[in-house]
DNA sequence: ATAATTGTCAACCGGATGGTTTAGTATAAG
DNA sequence: CTTATACTAAACCATCCGGTTGACAATTAT
């Protein structure tokens, strides 16, 4: 089981299929069927991904008589954004001091 | 296995003991033992962890007598957070194009 | 020379993951 | 009423993952 809400968000992302879930509901809302059209899978497969995508709050979904609209979740992408964003700033001060440390004292 | 670069870096951010070994690695560089001397787990079990790091690409490895140094490879991580950087830019336009909706005419 | 340190490798284990199929439940359409 | 649609649930399968132990190799220390 993943704990961590970290955990879950990266490893939801880890997949190619869910991925490209995510990319189709920047268009807007839609039902499972239509986020699972393009992949050779079966409607059960898709709408695992789909399910993990809910599990680890990326979506949210609502029914609507038969179907169940999804829609982006902003907030937990955020939390992971976040995180790498805190790791940019490190490799760019990072990156930075050592080029000044080489222009300074040249080899 | 683990094919599209996405998959293998965000699959190896996806564990806590990894970004762990990741956040230890911004103090410097350190051998496998020192990385692993924080979990409560077999050196074997975390040299794994290491394994999976440096073929996902997070870092660069030298050997320096018995010791296997490890050090941040910042380009991978980038990958990564630019993939996310586009969303959030996508959140961003979409949120706020919500709330100038709903000022505009609310309910 | 011997022994301790620092790893790697291979085999193994249990549980998670990604997929399938089959069956079942609502809802919508004919 | 009957049938098609859109899922959901459960069982199953192969593979991967995170961890273990035990054996080995290479380097360093005594």
């Amino acid at each position: 089981m993943v704990d961590n809400q970290l955990d879950a968000t990266f490893s939801a992302l880890a997949d190619p299929t869910r991925r490209g879930m995510l990319a189709a509901l920047t268009l807007g809302e839609k039902p499972v069927s239509e986020l699972a059209e393009p992949y050779r899978m079966s409607l059960a497969g898709a709408a695992k991904h789909v399910e993990v995508l809910a599990r680890a709050g990326l979506i949210e979904r609502r029914k609507v008589g038969r179907q169940q609209f999804c829609r982006l979740e902003a907030s937990r992408l955020k939390e992971a954004s976040d995180w790498l964003a805190q790791w940019e700033r490190f490799w760019t001060t990072r990156l930075d001091a050592l080029e000044t440390e080489l222009k300074r004292d040249p080899a």
